[in-house]
DNA sequence: GCGCGTCGTTGATCCACATCAAAAGCAAGG
DNA sequence: CCTTGCTTTTGATGTGGATCAACGACGCGC
């Protein structure tokens, strides 16, 4: 959900950053440009990277679930999160999906209003809310990104709510690979062939659909040319234009 | 969409308030409680009175358009206002209705996300979004509340796409009707029955449905004596336990 | 009080997507 | 290499809500 307007990053980080992350952590962190970081100088950096201790999580891990004591907020690092809702009945909500440099935990009250689950082997900073809290007290800089951040969010939160009530299947699909591609290319990746880390079932929850609909709608697009389903969860997008005018509604 | 967490306020502003918001505006404000203004004490709430003025629109008239400039920011004192995005076909979703103490105008850059447009007669504080900015600088109180203000409909936006992408039309109804309710009784008025100012179509573009299905579920509703629809754009939430056992999907 | 325009309700039919079912990849481990 | 278990794809059928169409109700201006 997170969709920033920052100066791209080159790389992800490195395996090897896990190591690092004990010694100076955030002098190697190759995501700084996008995070709550990135208006600090390298002595109020030291201030933050006081309070953070830093998390790993095998895919499918959970990090948190809606409704616990939200004790921490987080930075990925590396790695895809999925946020979700659940109804009692077990119907489900996918509500964001984050990538390296997005932040997360922002809760309404004490208590976080969505889950989170590792959909690949992730990295993350954590950060006591209430430490974060004294200090954005010192450093404002840190309050004034975090309501970046948090319009940000809810521009695109209103986008998909757009996406959820008045888009066709055909229109959905689009406009979530082309969302994939544009926040690949944010973080520096490339942006074709995309990365599609999550499963059909991930996707179809996202997008208010099941996973038939969703692997359909693939193959749909397939046989007109306008993709191409690779190996290893990537996806090439052969005719853009072409989806941009689908994902549009035009 | 913005759901506060504040001290009930006792009333809504009475029509005169039209006529004060000239000389003493904030005095006599009764959402200030609600509103940006609520930490600020006397001397910085004249402050932010310097640089507010004040907005008056009939039913149906607009206040920005998507994409627009975002000039301003608002408080919305009393009246019903609505926002909206549309698709180029005219397909529209209804992102959030705004009421008596709702804030409105966080904008991702420097355009507006989306369209507001008053559904009934409306007054609104305006804050030329620099100057508030400015302010910000001097009371960072102002820039708190903000970001508490963000998280809350960051909380239900995400509440909605779960209505959106996963709950039925009894569903998305009934959460409806009690989301109006909770948020009327937070204003201090009564919350049944409901006042639902806003028409079938808006309800429509809110829910993800069209006016015959928004109707049709009323009249379901009613059959069932879950609700009764009274004149003047009231609904009486007859069995309120049965609302909230359909919104929650049990 | 009457005509008129808008909004809401109701009915008949249709269709996009869900559901149910099963086969076809594909990765991991023995 | 084959088994095991999951994920994805494909097929057949069902259905909730959309669409198309018409009527009724309400508010407003004259």
């Amino acid at each position: 959900m997170a969709v920033f307007d920052f100066d791209r990053v080159s790389k992800l980080a490195p395996a090897v950053a896990r190591e690092r992350s004990d010694s100076s952590p955030c002098a190697a962190c190759s995501v700084r440009g996008m995070t709550i970081c990135a208006p600090l100088d390298a002595q109020e950096q030291a201030q933050i990277a006081a309070i953070m201790s830093s998390v790993e999580l095998e895919a499918g891990a959970p990090l948190f679930d809606e409704g616990e004591a939200a004790g921490n907020v987080y930075n990925v690092t590396s790695g895809t999160i999925k946020v979700y809702k659940l109804l009692p009945d077990g119907r489900r909500q996918v509500t964001g999906f984050l990538f390296a440099g997005d932040f997360l935990g922002l809760a309404k009250q004490d208590t976080y209003a969505f889950s989170a689950e590792a959909v690949t082997p992730c990295l993350l900073c954590r950060f006591p809310r209430h430490k974060l809290e004294d200090l954005m007290q010192r450093l404002p800089k840190i309050e004034q990104r975090l309501l970046g951040i948090a319009s940000n969010e809810l521009a695109a939160a209103q986008e998909q709510m757009l996406l959820l009530g008045r888009k066709t299947a055909r229109e959905k699909i689009a406009s979530f690979l082309l969302m994939l591609a544009k926040r690949a290319k944010q973080r520096g990746l490339a942006d074709n062939p995309v990365s599609v880390p999550m499963s059909r079932t991930d996707i179809g929850d996202y997008l208010g659909l099941t996973t038939e609909t969703v692997s359909r709608t693939f193959t749909q697009l397939k046989q007109e040319g306008i993709i191409q389903l690779l190996p290893n969860h990537q996806v090439d997008l052969a005719d853009k234009e072409a989806l941009e005018e689908i994902a549009g509604g035009f």
